[in-house]
DNA sequence: GACGCCTCAGTCAGAATGTTTTAGACTCGC
DNA sequence: GCGAGTCTAAAACATTCTGACTGAGGCGTC
């Protein structure tokens, strides 16, 4: 039957987050960060891993010049948006408030906490239709 | 390399579901939820599945009797908490906080959605430690 | 032309996943 | 006691995923 691949695998991941700390980057930058005392098979690898990431959206290449550029098409919270969406797809019908009440509720979250997260929604107030005196 | 298998595969999630909507059961109800038409090999296939659950714990399984009785150790905001806290691992560093604020930034919440939300934060604090006048 | 780096297209081994088969035990009605 | 039906347990399978590696060929430099 059909299995749900993973969305970003641990070895992709790990290379997706060296080209957040990189910034857009080749093979070689990458693979000399993942494997300083790596050989041809590691860059192999990186490689293939690129090839992925680029095939599920996650990255983007330019062919301007060789050796090319590879860039990230996702950074760490839109990462974190779709991982959180894809729960909520399994778990909750497609909604995520659950996600968010289970969050609050479950977390003992401190008083400084409670209190940044009331300003946070406090700004979404302002930026949103319903202004809210306090 | 390690490769991090998923905790509850697609299949077991079936299962799992089942197993919350109908209360405990035996494999023979799961079945025939899961596969009207079923025949032996479905059986045999809900039996797998309730063996791997089993060993992550995630059901438990009554043997007083026979029919065996299985049972679900966690419910659903359980394993909402689980999954939540397998993508802080992942992308935060462990930290929940980030999927937090991501969810209250990133989702659009309605003028009411912002006001329940704040309505639970200020029931945390009533029974939190920092009491907080309003 | 030899060398080095790059890209691309396989190939591979091991594990995960969903499913099925098989073997044996147990229960119940006759 | 016997046979049908059900149950448990353990193996066996087919596919796919995942991470990793190899080899062929291109392009430039020395």
């Amino acid at each position: 039957m059909a299995r749900t691949p993973k969305d970003v695998t641990d070895a992709e991941l790990r290379v997706l987050q060296t080209l957040w700390e990189l910034g857009p980057s080749t093979i070689r930058q990458l693979t000399d960060r993942l494997h300083p005392s790596g050989g041809i098979a590691q860059y192999a690898t990186v490689q293939v891993l690129l090839d992925r990431l680029r095939q599920k959206q996650y990255v983007v290449r330019q062919c301007l010049s060789t050796p090319y550029t590879f860039t990230a098409l996702v950074d760490r919270d839109e990462l974190i948006g779709r991982k959180l969406r894809s729960v909520a797809e399994t778990l909750c019908g497609g909604s995520v408030t659950p996600l968010l009440t289970h969050l609050v509720r479950a977390r003992k979250l401190s008083a400084r906490e409670r209190d940044e997260l009331r300003a946070l929604i406090d700004e979404l107030d302002e930026g949103g239709k319903g202004k809210r005196g306090r």
